[in-house]
DNA sequence: ACAAAAGTGTTAACTTTACACCCATGT
DNA sequence: ACATGGGTGTAAAGTTAACACTTTTGT
């Protein structure tokens, strides 16, 4: 006898403002009614899991055209009440660029909340959320993962941010500059960022075809 | 509606002789009757998948108390010849010594396969094999997976054999041993290994509570 | 002119690489 | 004694880490 149902779960990222960010859905139904999960629904016999995820995503929280990688499977016997069902979790990561010109609005409430800063919780999704950031500070040491978060122009000082917040350390401004710049993946646009204060930074922006490496 | 159907497969792998081998099982039913496969089994209502693929793991192989770690899931929706199923594959790395003194025997036909001479493999486990490989390979560069392989004694020749896989590209003696032993992970038994030919290496140990550190 | 944040260069410490000879064992 | 593979040291090149002053902007 088999009565295990396969849901995907889909923890979605950005940076703003050197800020993390994910994306949550309120949940309108009870059980959890009011709490905030993640988007994400049951897998049919027809999808295979991406397309369950992208489908489930762009009809809750109006995003198209994501990426996802793979994350883990919670299968606990008892992460959802009364019924049997394991999850399948497959993080994204988006551009603040992106989201300001293609998210649509939807049936769903939904909101970008600080991964530092989130609201109650249904389900085990705080667990499922645990293990994406902890996933998702792993990816950022990759240069792809960056450039997905940055397909446009960024400064040095906001990625250095990144890495302090990912390795919870400081680093040296010369020193990182030099490492940074010596991999050789990114130039300048001759542009200047806007400065709220203080000396306005260089815009850089990835080149074209960079490799994988690892940054940090 | 919702035929979906959910099961667990286990590349395990091991090392004998400097040479990474996996354990297969040979299919005893249509379809795929004689090829060799993953030892694994459908997941059902009252087991999370990692008791599902330990029970499945020791009843076909007949190894017990292994350590699993989410590899990938697998979901095309014809993987499996007339029905859904979507497989969870979970890594387990096991050593030469564990295998001889505790496997035991089972009702089907398991052997050891070095990853490089593979016999026909059915379903789509060849794919779910690659990835698997991959992943080692990777694993590989933490101290903790070394220890997996090695809990007791080894050569540093040994180990450099592995790296040479691995990274696909030859060390210097001199360098990896001062590398290696420099990370403080591993001591010196006092013992040397019976040589087959040559001078006979010195064997080692890990320490006691290492770090999980990234070697290459 | 001042406050705020960005940009820049040099030196010392450390790490990595390259390289050749001797040692312990089995035959 | 010889063949085979293991163990060892040193110097040059490259990388990382530490550190302070100047520049550009907004107010």
């Amino acid at each position: 006898m088999n009565n295990v149902i396969i849901e995907t779960l889909a923890p979605i990222f950005t940076i703003e403002d050197s800020v993390f960010k994910i994306l949550l859905v309120r949940k309108k139904t009870e059980p959890y009614k009011g709490y905030w999960i993640l988007p994400g629904g049951i897998v049919n016999d027809d999808k295979t899991i991406n397309e369950c995820i992208s489908e489930n995503v762009l009809e809750q929280a109006g995003i198209d055209n994501l990426n996802f990688e793979q994350s883990y499977v919670f299968s606990d016997l008892d992460r959802v009440p009364d019924k049997r069902v394991i999850a399948v979790s497959l993080i994204s990561i988006v551009d603040e660029f992106k989201i300001k010109s293609h998210q649509v609005s939807t049936n769903y409430e939904v909101a970008w909340f600080p991964i530092d800063q989130l609201p109650k919780i249904g389900y085990d999704h705080s667990n499922v959320i645990d293990v994406a950031i902890s996933q998702l500070k792993i990816k950022l040491n990759q240069s792809k993962t960056l450039q997905q978060i940055f397909p446009s122009d960024f400064t040095l000082p906001e990625i250095q941010k990144i890495y302090e917040q990912v390795s919870a350390k400081e680093l040296d401004r010369r020193n990182f500059r030099k490492k940074f710049l010596k991999l050789d993946l990114i130039e300048e646009t001759g542009y200047k960022a806007q400065s709220v204060t203080g000396r306005p930074a260089k815009l850089y922006r990835f080149k074209q075809d960079i490799e994988n490496v690892i940054l940090f």
